[in-house]
DNA sequence: GGCTTGCTTGACTCGCAAGTCAACGCCCGT
DNA sequence: ACGGGCGTTGACTTGCGAGTCAAGCAAGCC
């Protein structure tokens, strides 16, 4: 057993051998122009191994999408059920989205190019994935409007749709190098900019009638 | 002369029909999943025609952008040079956006769908032509900076960044069905949402320092 | 009415890349 | 030491679809 393990393991190794590699490539040249045989040089492995592994190039990418969205969905869950204030929550998954690309641009920007936008055409179960993660921020949102700390004229799920879409063109301005992210204090200064834009943009009207 | 404006403008006329052919094709099967055989077919002419008028498949990419794209581009700069309120012009934006995508969504669904995502690995020109519209408004935000209705400890790029990620966002979610637009009603609400938000997000403080 | 010009046609070529598969060798269990 | 299974290899087949092109056709011109 012990040898199976290994074995697996092991196995389990070449394979990820070859999501990195996909990771990279999909990342420098892009999913469709990308060939099979990209990947499989990339990883210094067969043609044919890949074939061994995956179905197919969908299904590569596929695998790259849960790895990584999966973590995402978790990390909201489990702000929501820290009892944390609203504006701790929003902080945290804005640190969360920026570190990682700050970490790993080549798997955001796979994940955000290459795949949140063909998700039209790809299965279902990725449009759900998507779905999950807007549902958990409009569930804190919601929660939020409960106990009066966020606007209740507004949809939650419209509200969490904002948020992810500011973060997300932000994130596709330093990946078109239309934004320079490159010193440190940028990146801080941008999570600054998100969580403070919508927390006063959400936030519920105090005494103050706001007169038309 | 006259025959051949006739002439120009029936040929014209067949160009029309390529290029609306191709949206409803590019929005129905993705850019990348479909042939220009389907092109063709779609637009009941014969297959080499469309190499007549034009290169390649992703030259008809580029018309189809470079035509609607730069409408956005000259509201936003109309806007800009009323001297309305910014109230006023992120409301004409919005409209804008939301109305086209309710008259015509084939096309802003290839619009952001196939091409917004994929200008990385696109012609410059392309990434040139969205900071365009962007700076547009960065430059709307900027002089609301300059009057005081805008907060000034943000950058005015990141500010627009954010509003048009919204937008896309919002769009995104009707494209894959996961926002119900269905109702003339809904529109109006996000439409209010947005500018609501943003309104109340990016305005300047009062006299009120926002404690603690 | 023929001739020319240029839009239009669709069958054909050709190259590329996906996916297959038969053989190989490492490693493990006996 | 031997046999077998499985991870691994990469040459080969196959099909698809982009792009070509030579021949048709319509309509203006002399």
């Amino acid at each position: 057993m012990t040898e199976k393990r290994r074995k697996n393991s092991a196995a389990h190794e070449k394979r990820r051998q070859i999501l990195n590699a996909a990771i990279r490539v999909f990342a420098q040249k892009g999913f469709h122009r990308c060939r099979i045989s990209d990947i499989a040089s990339e990883a210094k492995v067969a043609y044919g191994l890949v074939y061994h592994y995956f179905e197919n190039k969908e299904e590569i990418l596929n695998s790259i999408f849960d790895e990584n969205w999966g973590l995402l969905t978790e990390v909201l869950a489990s702000a929501d059920e820290r009892g944390d204030d609203l504006e701790v929550k929003l902080r945290a998954l804005v640190d969360f989205i920026l570190d990682a690309y700050r970490m790993v641009p080549d798997v955001i920007q796979v994940v955000v190019m290459e795949i949140a936008r063909s998700s039209k055409f790809l299965k279902r179960p990725k449009v759900d994935a998507f779905e999950k993660a807007f549902q958990n921020l409009a569930t804190i949102l919601a929660r939020a409007q409960a106990t009066g700390h966020v606007r209740k004229d507004l949809e939650p799920k419209i509200m969490a749709y904002m948020v992810f879409g500011s973060i997300e063109l932000i994130l596709t301005g330093y990946l078109l190098g239309t934004i320079e992210p490159s010193i440190g204090e940028t990146y801080e200064a941008h999570k600054q900019a998100i969580t403070d834009v919508f927390l006063q943009g959400l936030r519920a009207p105090r005494a103050e009638p706001a007169g038309a």
